[in-house]
DNA sequence: GCTTTTGTGCACCGATCGGTGCATATTGCG
DNA sequence: CGCAATATGCACCGATCGGTGCACAAAAGC
């Protein structure tokens, strides 16, 4: 989003307008959000986007980076809890709350963005899996530390840990996108906790 | 489904076709699977499919009722197990095995097939969310039953460990999408039932 | 004021979308 | 045989898809 010092000033928010395309792709998913969906919800013509953002695939990837420093910034905060057992709970706690804000669409942009779809969604297909796979890679080195730091006992198996707090969180977005309740959610957390450290 | 006695014979396998359309539904989506994918992998031109099975939507419909049938039918056993612990390892196991099954697409049609669409899926999703919450509940009342049977503690909330299930299998169909192998969701699995109840 | 640079609005592009009309082919029944 | 009933192949429908050409508007630098 380099600033332009010459020629015509836009007469749209592109942050504004980022945050209105991230809302539809989380709704509808990349191949279900049209052009005309987008734009309409952005407020601006085609033309606009396209010299704003570059084509669909491009405003997705924004809309994504967006949807990771806003939304789910609490990811990153939970990594930086000081024991293996606060990064899950706060982990999974921020999905809860992200997949069922309200005013937002219920689930995870990340999730139900583009899982399964035909040709012309297999670029965001492969970003969201990339996606996912980092943030759970980053759960995994979390809890390898964990291991190196006594905090895990030294059995445990990062990798299966971190692949099964992900694999809660992935449930419940599919859940909320089914119109799961936040407390709903957040009993099931609370319930995969119970069993600590999982393996 | 009914048999015409009377008037030219169709030239092919109605439910050979369905098959192939539930796979091709399964990997792309509903919205993502065009009538063009579909009916080239059915092998049969679109008039015949329109004349075998109604329309797209109808299509989806008769592809998940054949889903549910088949690839999903550990299911109906699972429910039948002697405890309601056996329940829950037998519905994870048969999920992390549908979930990958070489030959089939990776994850499950139920949960990938429309998750976050545009106006032109709204249907489907809607059926599929049904599906899975269907699916749900009739965890929750063999639990209810579990829990009538003293097989679980009297204090234990059936709909809560459905969910808690329910969720676990999803996030592994989220994970198999994103190209999890069999043995890790079958880890992921049982380290899920380490605790049992979970509530 | 003039050029250069960038943004905007509108009409339009070829391709593809889900779905259909029609002529023809193949069956059972009389 | 003729007739009713169903299936098939192909061309085609209007609508929508992602993306663009072009004329014009609004800014900075000279």
């Amino acid at each position: 989003m380099e600033k332009a010092q010459i020629g015509r000033p836009r007469e749209f928010d592109a942050e504004e307008a980022l945050q209105k395309a991230m809302v539809v792709f989380w709704e509808q998913g990349y191949e279900g959000a049209s052009l005309t969906d987008l734009t309409e919800r952005m407020g601006i013509s085609r033309k606009s986007m396209y010299a704003a953002f570059g084509n669909k695939e491009e405003l997705f990837r924004k809309a994504l980076q967006r949807y990771s420093e806003g939304t789910v910034s609490y990811a990153v905060e939970a990594l930086q809890a000081a024991t293996a057992r606060e990064v899950a709970e706060t982990f999974l706690a921020g999905s809860v709350r992200a997949n069922t804000r309200p005013g937002c669409p219920a689930g995870c942009l990340g999730v139900q963005g583009a899982l399964a779809v035909g040709e012309t969604g297999r670029v965001a297909r492969d970003i969201l899996t990339e996606w996912r796979n980092g943030g759970q890679g980053l759960l995994r080195d979390r809890f390898e530390r964990a291991v190196e730091e006594g905090d895990l006992p030294a059995g445990a198996d990062p990798d299966l840990i971190a692949r099964y707090v992900m694999t809660i969180g992935n449930g419940m977005a599919v859940q909320a996108a089914g119109g799961a309740a936040r407390e709903d959610l957040q009993r099931v957390a609370d319930a995969a906790l119970r069993n600590w450290p999982p393996a």
